[in-house]
DNA sequence: TATTGTGAACCGGTTCACAGCG
DNA sequence: CGCTGTGAACCGGTTCACAATA
């Protein structure tokens, strides 16, 4: 089993892409595909989806290309979607409210299990398939339930207790969309989906090309 | 006025976290800071602090550090933040009405201007203080409101259709949550905020890490 | 003295050329 | 012959040491 060391933050990213491509490939009965192919859906080079493979191992066949299946499986078992996690909401605003009725989790395995808020006054409330419960059970349910990730929808200022939280909870993964850069321990992953945050870099990006042209 | 080549995305991003940092010390009565303090709240190298800044000017004073206003009114300007931004959003889905009833957009003069829906049966709904249109209108709506950003919060198989529909009615960035590559001409902008993409590379480090700890 | 601003060194990720192999 | 797999070159971003200066 591949200890998988040293591999680059993006390369993970642009393998959830190309297992995207693949599962689209497989769903129109396409059989096999090739770097280059795989390359030009992404926009990324071919040397790039080769490399960004080899860090996992030899999927291909010379010669051939990829069998759809066969990466598509493996991309799967490298990105740990094999196994079912378990996902908690913590904080259920408005944001939380509608990830909670998003309908795609259940896509590879996410399973929302539990939707916790600070407020008393939302305990018990329905929440996508589920009732909100309250911060005080968030131990107790955390162990009972196995929830392995969460995402963090409260506002910035309540994010780092909240993270704090689900650390001393166990949680080993966070979705972070509260704009606030989170201190975790080391086992513990944040993948921040920081919505304000985009918006502000694709302003700046906006007003660079514009210069660009006048230029 | 500094044409501002070769600046990293990363800067970018950083240059968000700071200003995100700045805002909050205003707030708090703060006066002075350094790039040791940002550095820490930003968990980056003080080094990165002062290169990221050193890409478009010097704002600091040797010795005592930045003025926190000055340094933040520099950092809107440089993100593009100090004009008003006219955004729609497209696909009034369960994600395109949870945007519309965002309540943060005014931050920094974001203004939802209008939402539009492939689907003829939601024209008319109401939406975030606005109402749902139909696309035959998003080309004379997007010149008579100028709209310069959109959200694409469509399926993603209809993401490319839907993105070069705006790019036809002349919006110059896309805040893209749809779980597609756009192809988009190079005056365009597009920055990606896919949520099951972040969910899976979440899985992967969280398992990578899992590893990490037994060997 | 304290802290910024920056040219140079360093390093990691991307690019490449080509070897390996169906 | 075609396409994958990979060691080496390259390049851009980060790190660093230190010069500049309030």
């Amino acid at each position: 089993m591949p200890a998988t060391p040293g591999v680059p933050a993006a390369t993970v990213g642009r393998l959830v892409t190309y297992l995207r491509l693949l599962t689209a490939m497989e769903e129109r009965g396409v059989r096999t595909t090739s770097s280059d192919e795989l390359a030009g859906r992404s926009h990324v080079s071919a040397f790039q989806v080769r490399k960004d493979l080899a860090y996992f191992g030899r999927f291909g066949t010379r010669g051939a290309g990829y069998t759809v299946a066969t990466l598509r499986r493996e991309l799967r078992r490298i990105l740990g979607l094999t196994r079912p996690w378990n996902v908690a909401i913590m904080g259920m605003g408005r944001l939380g409210q509608a990830l909670a009725d998003y309908p795609n989790f259940d896509e590879y395995d996410f399973r929302l299990v539990a939707a916790f808020d600070a407020d008393p006054a939302k305990a018990g409330l329905p929440a996508g398939g589920l009732f909100v419960e309250g911060l005080e059970v968030l131990p107790a349910r955390a162990t009972e339930l196995t929830i392995d990730l969460a995402f963090l929808t409260v506002p910035g200022p309540a994010a780092q207790a909240a993270a704090d939280a689900l650390v001393a909870a166990g949680i080993r993964g966070i979705l972070n969309f509260a704009p606030a850069v989170l201190e975790v321990p080391p086992h513990v992953h944040v993948e921040p989906v920081d919505l304000m945050a985009g918006l502000k870099r694709l302003s700046y990006h906006v007003v660079a090309r514009a210069e660009d042209d006048a230029a």
